[in-house]
RNA sequence: GUCUAGAUGGUGAAAUAGGUAAACACGCAGGACUUAAAAUCCUGUAAUUCAAUUCAAUGAAUUUUGCGGGUUCGAUUCCCGCUCUAGACACCA
């Protein structure tokens, strides 16, 4: 019989379509919930580096299944976000149709994975039922404060009566109340930065930024200040900082998020200049390394005031240039207490383009070759600082500005009542984001203050058109701004508890059986966003009463990053120039393409007929000496914007889901970043042609002794302990093991045969299924109990006898006689033992291990 | 720049708590089967040296886990210094 994987493949995905996966173990009082990160439905799909996460949980959900569990193993589309607007306002359609056509993409090559989800648990961020929870949390948070006294947020209304005793609350009038409240709210409003675009009339991200000009157009973007919505983690920072204690993470990843949160104790004094007062920070009392300046906004508007460099300022606050040595004198100033003249250095030279580090020195020929020994500056004997001291503690971490100006996201459930913030009763929530249909609308970048109608009813309580707006019928503007992309994922996870559930967020019948997460895997580059905004989300669901644990996640695992080659051009003004001539050019003015690999002829070579005939690629190329044009070949992480992306589609209809399934595993540790290669995945096809060759083929007479039991009994403790560590790439080349041992000793005991396929089945669902029904199993192979190891089959003890540290001999000797004594009996009469009897110093004897013979 | 992780054959990589380095694969070389190709199967495969035998095969010793030190009977693993590589670094998901 020959092994036809397109049909097993499509038969068995028909049949598993029937069988509830997760109600194997429905009446089991252990449970498992295995979580991904939900992925971003991106209208590229889903390429090999996602799906390398779905394959492991599936495995691992499989497997405990097998040990009983009852699992949870759901999956979910965050699909409010940039890309999607990006996309919208490229191709003219809206982002609700892109994302319902990538959602649709996205489930069939799920399905395609050999992946069992909870597919009637599946959750979509951008549909009013989810994110209704999503606003009423936001809700929750503006109207709690955080009690120092107890850690805990409280109600504001508990406040007010804090603040009644100490002030004549009632004759203050709304606005200075709602000033003295908007301290205290967990979300409240705040003034900061964000990177503006006067071109393009637009808010940019960070990503759109490129050396200080838009990515698009390459227009100059400017820091402006903006009242937007913030979130104050800043008071669970402690909170945060404590459990970790209570997180079975990688101690790499903690350290990574405690480094994030970055509480440094610190040195303080104040400094006077023209009225105005600075806090000026030191890490030590006596040497100054650096000085930060507490209020980066504060100050670039005083500057702008003081000194009349706008100019130089703005053009120096975008260079984005990480240099060092990249500082510039703005200005002097004379210290109020020894006139002696302190030159203020600017450096944009810390993260992210907002200016956060001001160097003080007081000499007037201070190098910045080495931030290490050149800065250290005596500050001690010129002027007395210490007088001035004052401890505290700092942290890197800032509270978590909220509002989006853009229209792809959640809206924000707040109107506003002549300038002050109001919430919408959570009775008429949620508060639906207007859908737009008409094609070409987006064509242009939209936003929601540039809708007719987006103003609140506060007597009907509904949504109506801006004309109306009218203080004596109660109709008052909408805030246009609408959540981040972390609002939706900060409690997604309890979300899929009870997905339908319509009565709260969560059903909490469901949720004492299911808890938190047992374990979750998704990227390393989430641990200082979603991951860290998360845990303080539960923090605070906790104070509120709705979750009992102190953390979402218990065990966190990070999947390495699938790296593939990349090409990209550089173009400079009007055409593209070869990569070996690009050092003649000013880099700043450079603008970087990456392009399809489809354009390149061996090695790094373009093809420039080919590339012309798309439209964007336009203009003249400029070659090089020998009349050829390079690109510059790197190798980087999969992405689109990359354009390096290899979908599974391909490689799974050449060689069927259970060999891909194999291939990606075995690809290495889980953790660690892989260059993409495809070369070595005959090796798992061959594989599987065994494993059907030995289960169905393999006939002998031979009986199933009990050293082959306790072999197969090693095997099992081995492959157990692979998965408890979560290194299951191991265990496939211990199945391979397994197999080449149990052909050539030509075993044919069905027990064991099935036994083995039952060890498979999670990494190749198909292939055992068939198996296991063509050798007389009759339900699927999923209701099948996982090989236990037992310790008492084993009765032998493996040792390896050494001298002077090198391998002579490996004896086995019975668990009876494991002493050093009855060793020494054994290699009595061996020929190393006897050659070197003369010269013996010392027995070194490990039980269970090893003996070392030491000889001079 | 800061932080984090990593470095083992031609390649991807294994090595429980410091104890057989290179398992398991890919590739390559040789062979079997076949008109041929593909597929399949078998054998070999870190390096150097020596011995013996030469049809083929074998045995022994030494050196090897990025570089340089340290602790230890023993280090891929622990400690210190260096070199290189990758990743993260706030409107990216």
């Amino acid at each position: 019989m020959i092994y036809n994987f397109k049909k097993i493949e499509k038969k068995w995905k028909k049949k598993h379509k029937k069988i509830n996966f997760f109600k194997i173990n429905k009446n089991s009082k252990k449970k498992f919930y295995i979580l991904n990160m939900f992925p971003y439905p991106s209208g590229y799909g889903l390429h090999i580096g996602h799906s390398i996460g779905y394959i492991f949980s599936d495995i691992i959900s499989k497997y405990k299944s097998g040990l009983k569990y009852k699992i949870l193993n759901p999956i979910g589309f965050d699909s409010f976000g940039l890309p999607a607007e990006q996309y919208a306002i490229y191709t003219g359609n809206p982002p609700i149709k892109i994302i319902k056509k990538s959602i649709k993409r996205y489930k069939n090559q799920l399905k395609n994975l050999g992946v069992f989800f909870n597919w009637d648990k599946i959750i979509n961020t951008c549909s009013s039922k989810y994110y209704k929870w999503t606003q009423w949390i936001f809700l929750k948070l503006f109207d709690y404060y955080f009690d120092k006294k107890t850690n805990k947020a409280k109600k504001i209304k508990k406040l007010k009566k804090i603040i009644k005793k100490k002030i004549k609350w009632n004759e203050l009038n709304n606005k200075t109340k709602n000033k003295i409240l908007n301290k205290y709210r967990l979300a409240y409003l705040k003034k900061s930065y964000i990177n503006w675009c006067p071109k393009l009339n637009s808010v940019l991200a960070n990503e759109e930024v490129i050396n200080g000009k838009s990515e698009r157009g390459g227009y100059i973007v400017i820091k402006k200040k903006m009242l937007q919505w913030h979130l104050r983690i800043t008071k669970y920072i402690n909170r945060l900082l404590i459990d970790y204690k209570y997180l079975n993470w990688p101690k790499y990843i903690k350290n990574i998020q405690k480094k994030w949160i970055g509480k440094k104790k610190i040195f303080f004094f104040t400094i006077k200049i023209r009225n105005k007062k600075l806090k000026i920070y030191l890490k030590t009392k006596n040497k100054i390394y650096f000085i930060i300046f507490n209020f980066p906004s504060y100050y670039i508007d005083f500057l702008l005031k003081e000194y009349k460099k706008k100019k130089q300022i703005i053009k120096f606050i975008n260079e984005k240039n990480y240099s060092f040595k990249n500082y510039k004198i703005l200005i002097n100033f004379k210290n109020s207490i020894k006139n002696n003249k302190i030159k203020l250095y600017i450096s944009n030279y810390y993260k992210n383009n907002y200016i956060k580090n001001i160097y003080v020195d007081t000499s007037n020929n201070v190098l910045f070759k080495n931030i290490k020994n050149d800065f250290i500056i005596n500050l001690k004997n010129k002027i007395e600082f210490n007088f001035f001291f004052k401890k505290t503690y700092i942290y890197n971490l800032n509270d978590l500005v909220f509002s989006r100006q853009r229209y792809w996201g959640e809206p924000i459930p707040i109107y506003y009542k002549n300038g002050i913030p109001k919430p919408i009763t959570n009775k008429y929530l949620p508060l639906k984001l207007p859908l737009i249909k008409k094609k070409l609308f987006l064509k242009k970048k939209f936003k929601l203050d540039q809708l007719k109608k987006w103003s609140w009813n506060e007597n009907k309580h509904k949504i109506t058109y801006n004309k109306f707006i009218n203080k004596k019928k109660g109709i008052y503007p909408l805030e246009t701004n609408t959540m981040p992309s972390f609002a939706a994922s900060n409690w997604y996870y309890l979300r899929y508890i009870s997905p339908k559930y319509k009565k709260f967020l969560i059903d909490k019948k469901k949720y004492k059986f299911w808890k938190n997460v047992d374990l979750y895997i998704g990227g390393i580059e989430h641990i200082n966003g979603h991951l860290l905004y998360s845990r303080f989300c539960h923090k605070f669901f906790k104070d509120l009463k709705i979750v009992k644990n102190k953390e979402p996640y218990k065990q966190f695992i990070n999947q390495g990053i699938i790296l593939n080659k990349t090409y990209s051009i550089y173009k400079y003004k009007n055409g593209f120039i070869s990569y070996d001539n690009i050092n003649k050019y000013n880099i700043c003015n450079l603008q970087k393409f990456y392009i399809d690999k489809k354009y390149i002829i061996n090695n790094n070579k373009l093809n420039i007929n080919k590339i012309k005939e798309n439209k964007i690629y336009n203009y003249n190329f400029i070659l090089n000496s020998k009349k050829e044009f390079l690109c510059k070949k790197k190798i980087e992480k999969m992405s689109k914007s990359k354009l390096n992306i290899i979908t599974p589609d391909k490689i799974i209809k050449k060689w069927g889901i259970d060999c891909y399934r194999l291939y990606i595993i075995f690809l290495g540790p889980f953790n660690v970043n892989k260059i993409w290669k495809i070369d070595k995945i005959k090796g798992m096809k061959r594989f599987l042609y065994k494993i059907w060759n030995f289960v169905l083929n393999i006939k002998s007479s031979k009986k199933y002794s009990n050293i082959y039991k306790s072999i197969l009994n090693n095997y099992i403790y081995k492959i157990h302990f692979n998965y408890k560590e979560l290194l299951i790439h191991k265990n496939i080349s211990l199945f391979m093991k397994l197999l080449t041992f149990l052909i050539k000793k030509k075993i044919n005991s069905i027990k064991i045969k099935k036994k083995f396929l039952i060890l498979l089945s999670p990494y190749i669902p198909y292939i055992t299924e068939e198996l296991w029904k063509k050798i007389g199993g009759k339900k699927s192979i999923f209701y099948e109990k996982q090989p236990i190891f037992r310790s008492n089959k084993n009765k032998y003890v493996k040792y390896i006898i050494m001298i002077n540290n090198k391998k002579k001999d490996i004896i086995f000797i019975n668990k009876k006689n494991n002493n050093l004594d009855y060793l020494k009996l054994k290699i009595k009469n061996k020929e190393y033992f006897l050659n070197n009897k003369k010269n013996l110093k010392k027995y070194i004897f490990i039980k269970n291990k090893i003996l070392n013979i030491i000889i001079i």
